[in-house]
DNA sequence: TTCGGATTATCCCATAATGGGATATAGTTG
DNA sequence: CAACTATATCCCATTATGGGATAATCCGAA
């Protein structure tokens, strides 16, 4: 583990992320496949080895099937709750 | 204007950007300072010169004082209407 | 129109981040 | 342990970023 977060808000939302994928049952794999994208392309976001701007993070919800209104109230929440 | 977005959508997410701070009266100086950054930051956010992540973009909210979930909501109408 | 200040865009370029296939690890199940 | 499955790391050529300096634009006043 040499990598170390942008800050605590970010593990949060690092957090957040992962636990959305974990709930929708969904592997790296199949979220990255959706995205056509790398399995490493997930690992690292969620690793915090790579940033992700809006647009990708609005797709990244919706890869989820998630709304990306809800996921980002539920990181608005995150980052509240920490820092 | 060597610069290409990345997308239509990009360019959707920068013009409400751009419009959000006219919106309330606010240069990239002020914005900036208030971010602690110079304020090239802002302009090339501004113009696609730079990406923006998830925290900053909440950050750039703030210091625009505009709710970001507000913002956010702003966003993915435009990029909706777009694509 | 022209001038001058205010605002925004570019330069430069050393430094840091990213892409993605391959491979190593960690986790699970039987 | 064996055999998978899922996730994390490597590597490193490409590409993006930081930010002070400077150029280019805007815009209202005279």
């Amino acid at each position: 583990m040499t990598k170390s977060l942008h800050s605590v808000s970010y593990a949060s939302l690092l957090d957040i992320l992962v636990a959305a994928r974990h709930h929708k049952g969904l592997t790296q794999q199949v979220v990255a496949d959706k995205l056509r994208k790398p399995q490493s392309y997930v690992a690292k976001i969620e690793g915090g080895e790579r940033r992700l701007d809006i647009l990708e993070f609005v797709a990244l919800a919706k890869a989820m099937d998630i709304d990306p209104m809800t996921l980002f109230a539920d990181v608005l929440r995150g980052i509240k709750k920490e820092t």
